[in-house]
DNA sequence: TATTATAGTTAGCAGATGCTAACTTGTCAA
DNA sequence: TTGACAAGTTAGCATCTGCTAACTATAATA
């Protein structure tokens, strides 16, 4: 079954906070995303079930091949989605959430579209 | 609580579907989306609950002015969205899809931003 | 009239995804 | 050693939104 936009979000995350941290442990990820204990556990069990994240006997959080990919397929989404909307004018905090939601709905297609266009216009547009 | 995305694409199917038609039935709606009659009954419960939607004595529904207000609403994201994927390169098929889940997703701002560029740069981008 | 087809509803299942309450576990300090 | 805090898990609730099965109601037809 195909990854929900709630598990990409949590991947996203934990993507994210390993930029900063070696240990990424499911506290950290519930405390980023404003979400309860139980539910972080129950994102990681089924993000571990799909091979996508693994942890450690400390509870470490690390991205698989699979995991890291898929991650970073997402966070790409994001900073070129909220790079554009912030070109367009809208103001930095709307373009994030912004981003933040239609990162999961494009398809590949009109992601590479918009890659196109930022390449040949950069910020200009 | 606001409405989520199911219920918006039930209200712009409705909208679309009176464009060209006198007379649109749940069962309308149903072929239309794909769905089952029972999912469109209870969509076409909660937004008559919702006051976006009546029906009359031979099921025929018509939006309410709140309603129609919304529907409008969400066509507009539609077909801007669309328009602005196309002018991006993106097959007109794809681009009806991601326009299709994008548009219940991006803000006010985004939106008017989107808008603002598309009347200075018309077609060109 | 009796049968049949069409439209809609009701009941209840399934899965995703948030939550709280309460339990377990492990570590660290008194 | 014991008590307490921090992290994680388990159990179970709620909502949303799709589905099937089965029922009802209306309308057309044999």
């Amino acid at each position: 079954m195909p990854m929900q936009e709630s598990g990409e979000m949590y991947l996203e995350t934990i993507y994210v906070l390993l930029q900063g941290s070696a240990c990424v442990r499911a506290i950290d990820v519930g405390e980023r995303m404003g979400f309860s204990k139980p539910s972080v556990s129950r994102a990681v069990g089924l993000l571990k079930r799909e091979g996508l994240i693994v942890t450690d006997s400390q509870g470490c959080i690390s991205l698989t091949e699979a995991g890291e990919e898929r991650a970073k397929r997402i966070y790409e989404r994001h900073t070129v989605l909220s790079k554009l909307l912030c070109n367009l004018g809208v103001d930095e905090k709307t373009a994030q959430e912004d981003a933040c939601r239609i990162e999961h709905y494009i398809s590949d297609a009109t992601f590479e579209a918009i890659k196109a266009h930022m390449r040949a216009y950069g910020g200009k547009l």
